[in-house]
DNA sequence: CTGAAAGCGCTTACAG
DNA sequence: CTGAAAGCGCTTACAG
């Protein structure tokens, strides 16, 4: 089986390579309408497919657009759910516009340079990295971080407005007579997500004149089964809160779990706000209120802003911030 | 900034650029030591990394593998937990062996063809297409289908044991009294996986010398949503049903859903099992019972026996069907 | 153990 | 509107 190039394609048009190449990449102006029409037509005939890899490194650009996602060593992707989501909506956001989208686990942050380099990538999309990650890069070609707050020029951000989610979280508990309201959520020093969230919570107390005992965080991993484990101590180890904010719907569902596993209901005695809205919170029991961001449009921004970028051969534009709003279901009750 | 080459490691070295290229591809049969360790400090200190692409034109192989995924047109990724899980595997499985994986969602069949031509792949795990879709491929590299039953030399196939699942779901019921069992799943002419559980299924009844009746057969698609109306209307349509097993996880939780929306207890009058066993099956209430798969090892199996095939320029193994087994949780009971 | 030459399949200026 | 030449950064036989 020999592929068929563009020289087999010139030769059978009995035209140049040149005149075939501007037929493919649609430099219309260049070429007849009817050397377009025979060239065309000889393509689809002998079926021919330009090859990337020659194309990629004859011209400057490859099109083709890196994903890059944490992944410790040992292990595998770090595919949680909300990461899965937004993977789906960004290989066909990249595809309607021509891109090919390269996956790649990250073990070592140097590795993204590497992975930048290897496939002359025109670009890539970081899904999960901490700040202090992204702070780090120096790269060469346009990157944009998802659910970043990194001051690096280098790399645009995309997320959501976190401190606005965790500021209708924590009014909505208030609203409902709560006070004693634990955040629960990962260490958030190197996370700019998590600390935007938090400082969004105290806002809503500050907004009532209310203030907030800062011994009510318990830091935890960002799992359902370290959720379930905090909601089996709950009670013990934080007898005063009536509701708990998580970070993350995966978080709060284990909440919800661990704390019916030791008799204490939700939204009865405990209740429970996520940030998510994870197609699995209306599936679990009870259905979990929970701030809700626009995964879709959050994918969409991310492709349009670095192919925006990678078009211009610039840097990336400005970080932009999505807007969140609350979903109101069954785990939370008035105190 | 302009690109290390390998011309310039050659030079700094003062040695061709044959023998750094033999350096970087580990023939260290052919280089002397002393070179060895001069062009690899050389390598480090300037921070060569190859061009994928220049090596893909020059060589036969790209170390490129795609990962192809049904993308109905207007949609994203059909990325169902069951596919996001084994995504993270194969990325991985692949990373190690020194591949890279091109995500690519596939919109028309023909996309298959072109999608490997592009870039040269060196081979494609293609993920939940359709049985007929791999019958009908005619491709010119190593190609690997997972879940697939089709005959299509051309493609492998890795599977788990979907007969016997279907089998001890059946059993299982039937050894807690359940005599009308109801077989929920989408439409099994097109779908191996689908058929194979089916048969099983049916199996378990004659094993017993018990006659099942056809009429209890619910065709529905593979979410939540439809899982969700069939459990709404199962008391009017199947009046006679006492259990449910369907074909998949996603689709039992949403006929529970259904079910104790209409007030009917799972799985105190209906009991369900599923097939899958999803991270999420363990989180719902009540937790599921279902067929387990051992998806990791899908994963890797399908990574290994598609390199294999790659690596030896040959077509693929045989066919690889992996155990399963019956995960009891809390949706059914005794009738 | 090491090297000079040809070539992989394209695109990019540059001419006409 | 069309083309001949050079070159992108590698690897593959083939010599020595």
């Amino acid at each position: 089986m020999v592929r068929v190039t563009l020289k087999d394609i010139a030769n059978e048009a009995g035209v140049s390579m040149m005149t075939v190449s501007n037929v493919i990449n649609g430099n219309r102006a260049r070429v007849s309408p009817e050397t377009i029409e025979r060239v065309r037509r000889i393509v689809a005939e002998r079926g021919y497919v330009p090859s990337a890899s020659a194309r990629s490194l004859a011209a400057r650009s490859s099109r083709l657009i890196g994903l890059l996602v944490p992944a410790a060593d040992e292990d595998s992707l770090t595919l949680s759910p909300h990461t899965g989501a937004i993977l789906g909506q960004i290989e066909r956001a990249l595809r309607k516009r021509g891109y090919h989208l390269l996956l790649r686990g990250i073990a070592h942050p140097d590795e993204v340079g590497e992975a930048l380099q290897s496939w002359s990538l025109d670009g890539a999309v970081l899904l999960g990295f901490l700040d202090e990650e992204v702070d780090a890069l120096d790269v060469t070609v346009p990157v944009l971080a998802v659910d970043s707050y990194s001051r690096n020029r280098l790399a645009t951000g995309v997320r959501s407005d976190d401190f606005e989610g965790g500021r209708i979280a924590a009014a909505h508990l208030l609203g409902l007579g709560h006070r004693e309201i634990l955040f629960a959520g990962p260490s958030f020093s190197d996370v700019g997500v998590v600390h935007q969230r938090f400082e969004g919570f105290r806002q809503a107390f500050a907004d009532r004149g209310l203030s907030w005992s800062d011994s009510l965080i318990a830091t935890v991993n960002t799992t359902h089964a370290s959720g379930r484990e905090l909601g089996l101590r709950l009670r013990a180890d934080f007898p005063s809160a009536t509701a708990v904010f998580a970070t993350a719907d995966i978080l709060a569902i284990g909440v919800m779990a661990g704390l019916v596993e030791t008799g204490v209901p939700v939204p009865g005695v405990v209740s429970v706000v996520g940030f998510d809205d994870l197609d699995l919170s209306a599936i679990v029991t009870p259905k979990l209120t929970t701030v809700a961001q626009d995964i879709p449009t959050k994918a969409a921004m991310a492709v349009d802003l670095l192919l925006a970028a990678v078009e211009k051969r610039d840097r990336p534009a400005e970080p932009v911030t999505l807007d969140v709003h609350l979903v109101e279901r069954e785990s939370t009750a008035p105190r």
